[in-house]
DNA sequence: TCGCACTGCTAATACGATTTAGCAAACAAA
DNA sequence: TTTGTTTGCTAAATCGTATTAGCAGTGCGA
């Protein structure tokens, strides 16, 4: 079944030469000490022939270094948004040659602790902690055996992670800024949270975030919130209910919805009412979760950069080990991704 | 920043004797090696004190194992499918104490290739070869280097890995009957493929097997399947422009959908004609997507068992590795995971 | 002829564990 | 007293690579 790895002392003898000599060739260390063009030949001959690879297992315990990092979050299954956070830390990971670990807690803290233990007996050489929904975590003290980042999620106590999350703000700037450049102004509101800046769901940092940018650009068009509605846990029920009462005390022109799952709540309660979407009523969202495209009219929102996200925690990571081999400590810079507005079809301007 | 790690030797000193001792006695063989209690004792203090843990790199490296798992498919973001698989995939690792790499190919199979050489490279004890839609895949020959398992996926070629896959024969069946036993006999149309056994879209495995089910069951009740319609991609527009075809040539009475996007299209197309569900038109489907818990009214459908089918794989893959470690060589057996039906809101006895 | 620098390579060690083989002491049997 | 057995531990080799230190040979100037 499995034909034993080829060593480089076996490379080595079929070139006839030292171990040492097969090793610095291979290495690229060749030239720099002297080793001649023709030896140099003999073996990347003798490796190409025998397929020779590297043990990368021998490479982590000499050099202390395994190309190998950890990805360790709170869940990964829940929706989507995790794959594509995933998948764009494995191209980051895979454009430098290195491998993910990937490991969830489900929330607890032993498992984590286990967990980072895990990665640091396999001597990763840094780690990403994410969380799947933006929010502040208590970082573990484990964290520190090895060079590491935050993604998608702020550190409680003060620390000297860097972070990388959603520019939420701006995202509530652009929303705001999508439904005022399509000429509304009045009866515009909030679903999800609003319209007071305290009238957020606990815990998420994205509610408090996307509102402040939502209540901004409004307020410095000098346009008054209609209405909002606080939802705790913005499922299409959720959003259902919430239309459903505004609904029932006026006419709406617009809605932002703090997420696309409440905004399908939304077009429920509006069909109920016989309103279409865009003519009567205007709607703009947050998150771009797949069944965005799927409704209809299609619905504009706010996406949420999550392989951007993946990327520049790798990369972010990346910088944080170079600085540690050089023996400088990190820095707990925040680093905010931008989430692109998708224009689709569910926001018009309003009727006269 | 990270306080170096402790090493057996340094425990052995601390305990006052040799490495071989302490690593006889942290290894369980103290008894067997005729090391007294009271050695015993000092060590376990020692490993205690120091906070002792085995560097796993280089237990790889001595023994050969790395108590790690690769997990490589060829899209890990597309839907949250992938996501559930790998969390059954993981947890299942870590009630062994195990880590998992994971990787993903796109489809490349270069791409593949160097993704199982890196691997392989890392001394991996086994690996999982995924696909994220059920399929048949080419085998690629560096999978043989270590145990292997083919989750989601049937090789081309004969080959010897084991397989693992959902039960879709079974689950076709389930779905005729859920309609049957409600009482439909007349007016069932297929969306998404049928009604002939030959019109399936080509590659999937899914679509044959499903349909397989249903005829079976429908036809062994003489019930005869009202019409069909053929899709390629399985999107929700598929499944509103095929169920507006059905709709222009008749009323159906009952509708089979192969997916749940397609069912979420043929929500709307009967919403364009008047029909409610389930009173007028009961609908039943497959693969139970998060959608399928927000459509209104909910939706009955059969489910893709990707938690299982992710467990079972690494499961499968440790009686493999079991086995070549005993010497014996693996059986290409095939492992069906049932499909469970959840019962929603969208199936109701036909209106007499 | 000697010393010196340079060229081109290798021996030996280290990384951190596991495992084989074996040693010294104590004791028992002959 | 010798021989053999048991007990309780350790020395040394090993896994596959990287790296430091150094060795033999050559050419050159003095």
């Amino acid at each position: 079944m499995s034909p034993r790895r080829v060593t480089l002392a076996e490379v080595a003898k079929a070139a006839g030469v030292s171990p040492t000599t097969a090793s610095l060739v291979l290495s690229g260390r060749g030239r720099e000490m002297r080793i001649s063009q023709e030896v140099e030949q003999r073996v990347l001959k003798a490796a190409e022939e025998l397929q020779y690879r590297p043990n990368a297992v021998s490479v982590g315990l000499r050099t202390g270094t395994t190309r190998t990092i950890g990805f360790v979050s709170d869940t990964v299954a829940t929706s989507r948004l995790a794959g594509d956070m995933i998948k764009g830390a494995l191209e980051a990971a895979r454009d430098r040659g290195v491998m993910l670990f990937i490991g969830e807690t489900e929330g607890d803290p032993e498992l984590e602790r286990n967990l980072l233990q895990a990665m640091h007996d396999r001597q990763v050489d840094g780690i990403v902690l994410a969380a799947m929904y933006t929010r502040t975590i208590k970082v573990p003290k484990e964290i520190t055996a090895s060079p590491a980042v935050l993604l998608n999620a702020l550190p409680k106590q003060p620390s000297v992670l860097p972070s990388i999350l959603p520019d939420e703000v701006e995202a509530g700037r652009t929303a705001a800024r999508v439904l005022l450049e399509a000429g509304h102004r009045d009866g515009i509101h909030l679903v999800g949270a609003g319209p007071r800046a305290r009238d957020v769901p606990p815990g998420g940092v994205a509610a408090m975030e996307r509102l402040a940018g939502i209540r901004e650009v409004l307020g410095e068009a000098g346009v008054t919130i209609a209405g909002g509605c606080l939802c705790a846990d913005w499922q299409p029920q959720e959003g259902l209910d919430a239309t459903r009462a505004i609904l029932a005390s006026g006419r709406p022109r617009a809605l932002i919805c703090f997420n696309d799952r409440l905004a399908f709540g939304a077009y429920q309660a509006l069909g109920e009412h016989g309103l279409r979407v865009p003519v009567d009523v205007s709607v703009v969202s947050f998150d771009d979760h797949p069944l965005a495209s799927w409704m209809s009219p299609t619905l504009t929102t706010v996406a949420l950069p999550h392989y951007e996200l993946g990327r520049k925690a790798v990369d972010v990571l990346f910088t944080e080990i170079g600085h540690h081999r050089a023996g400088a400590a990190g820095e707990a810079e925040v680093h905010r991704v931008p989430m692109p507005v998708r224009t689709r079809e569910s926001v018009a301007p309003p009727r006269p």
